[in-house]
DNA sequence: CGTGGTTTTCAACAAACGTTGAAAGGAGCG
DNA sequence: CGCTCCTTTCAACGTTTGTTGAAAACCACG
C-alpha cells in the first residue's frame, strides 16, 4: 500500500521512554498539565504522538510518572533537625533553595509547585503531601500547644519562597545567590519555629 | 427555513455582560485559564457561546477584562504605612487577608493569584505588578541598604499566605479566623519588614 | 408603519486535542 | 530461514476548542 517510513528500533536513541519523560517534566513545569499536549512531548522528545501512550497509557499516567519525586523531603526535614531546634531554620531554608536550585531535580519541584496551583488532581494530591507530609513533619520537632499552627506558618514561608523566587521570578529575589537568600530566608523561618 | 429559537433581547436577564464576567471571574479562579472554555463561561452565565466573544472579542480579551483589579493595592500599603514602620506587619496583614477573604473581591485576587502561575501574558503581568506596585511599595517605606531584599521577602510572605491558606487550603491555616491569621502573620511580616 | 441598530441564538467552521489499530523495522532464538 | 517480541511510525477516529456569519427578536426613532 501507501509506504511507511522507518519504523522499528532506532540506533540514534537508545532511551526513548526517559526522553519523553524528560520532556514532560520540561513542559509540565512551563505550561502547567492542561497546558501540555503530548504531541508537543513527543516533540520535544524527538519521537512520534503514539509512543507517549504507549509507554505511559494515556496522559494522566505520564503526569504521574513525571511527578514521583526525585528527592525524599521527609527525610531532609528530619536531618535538618537532627542538630536541634537552634539553626534548623537556616539548614532548613539551605536544602529548600539546594533543592530548587539543582539543576537536574530542580524543573520537577518548580512544576509540582506550579501544578499545584492550576491543575485539579494534582492540587488534591499536593495539598494532602504537604499538609501530611511537611507540617507533621515540622510539627513534631516543635514544642507548645500551637506546633501546628507555627508549622503551617512556617510551610506558608516556604511555600512563598518558592513561588517568589523560582516560579514569579521576582526580583531582587530571583537574582540572589543561595548563600544570601539563606541568609534572608534563615532568620525568618527560625522566628516562626520559635514563636513569640 | 429552519425555525430559529428565541433571539434577541430578553427580559429576564439585564445585564448579560456583567453574568459573563462572573461567570468568568468563577472560573479562571476554579480552573485557570486553559481549563477554562468559553462554553463553560457562557453555560455559567447562562447565555449562548456566541455572545462571549461578541462582547470581549476573544477568550483573552475577557481574560483581560477579569484581571481588572477591584482594589487598589497601593492605596492599602501607603495606608497601613501611614501610621508608621511600628505596627505595620499586622495592618498589611489584616489588609490582606481582609481582601482575599472579602466574598465579593477574594475570588478574583484569588483567581489573579491563580492564574500568574501559568504562562503566558498573565505570567509577566502579575509579575511586574508584583514587582512594580508592590516591592516598591514596601521598599520605599524602609530604610536601610537592602530595604529592596527586605521588601522582596515580605512580599514572598504575603505570596506564601494566599497560596498556602486560599489555593492550596493549607491546614490549619485555612480554617483559622481572620483574628488569629493576622496575629500569626502581623509580626512575622514585622520582623521581616525591620531586619536583624 | 417602516427602518436601522443592538442584542441574542443557531449552525457551522478549521484546528487541535487524546487516543487507538494496524503495519513495519529490528533483535533474539529455534 | 521462520517465528516471536518489542519498538516505532502512520493514519485515522471522535471530541472539544475558539471563532465567525447569518438570521431572528426586541427597541427606538422617523
Amino acid at each position: 500500500m501507501t509506504p511507511r517510513g522507518r519504523t522499528g528500533p532506532r540506533a540514534d536513541r537508545t532511551d526513548a521512554r526517559g526522553d519523553i519523560l524528560s520532556s514532560a517534566r520540561e513542559l509540565f513545569s512551563a505550561r502547567g498539565f492542561r497546558g501540555t499536549t503530548m504531541r508537543a512531548v513527543a516533540e520535544g522528545a524527538g519521537v512520534d504522538v503514539a509512543l507517549v501512550p504507549y509507554y505511559f497509557g494515556n496522559k494522566e499516567g505520564l503526569f504521574a510518572a513525571t511527578l514521583e519525586l526525585p528527592v525524599d523531603p521527609r527525610a531532609k526535614l528530619d536531618a535538618a533537625f537532627a542538630e536541634g531546634v537552634d539553626g534548623a531554620g537556616v539548614r532548613i531554608a539551605r536544602a529548600v533553595v539546594g533543592v530548587f536550585d539543582d539543576e537536574t531535580v530542580g524543573p520537577t519541584m518548580i512544576g509540582l509547585v506550579r501544578s499545584a496551583m492550576t491543575d485539579g488532581t494534582a492540587h488534591e494530591a499536593v495539598r494532602d503531601f504537604l499538609v501530611n507530609v511537611i507540617v507533621e513533619g515540622y510539627a513534631i520537632h516543635l514544642d507548645g500547644p500551637d506546633a501546628r499552627e507555627r508549622a503551617a506558618l512556617a510551610a506558608a514561608q516556604i511555600i512563598g519562597l518558592a513561588v517568589a523566587r523560582y516560579v514569579l521570578r521576582i526580583e531582587p529575589l530571583a537574582s540572589m545567590s543561595v548563600d544570601e537568600v539563606v541568609a534572608y530566608v534563615g532568620p525568618a523561618l527560625q522566628r516562626c519555629l520559635d514563636g513569640p
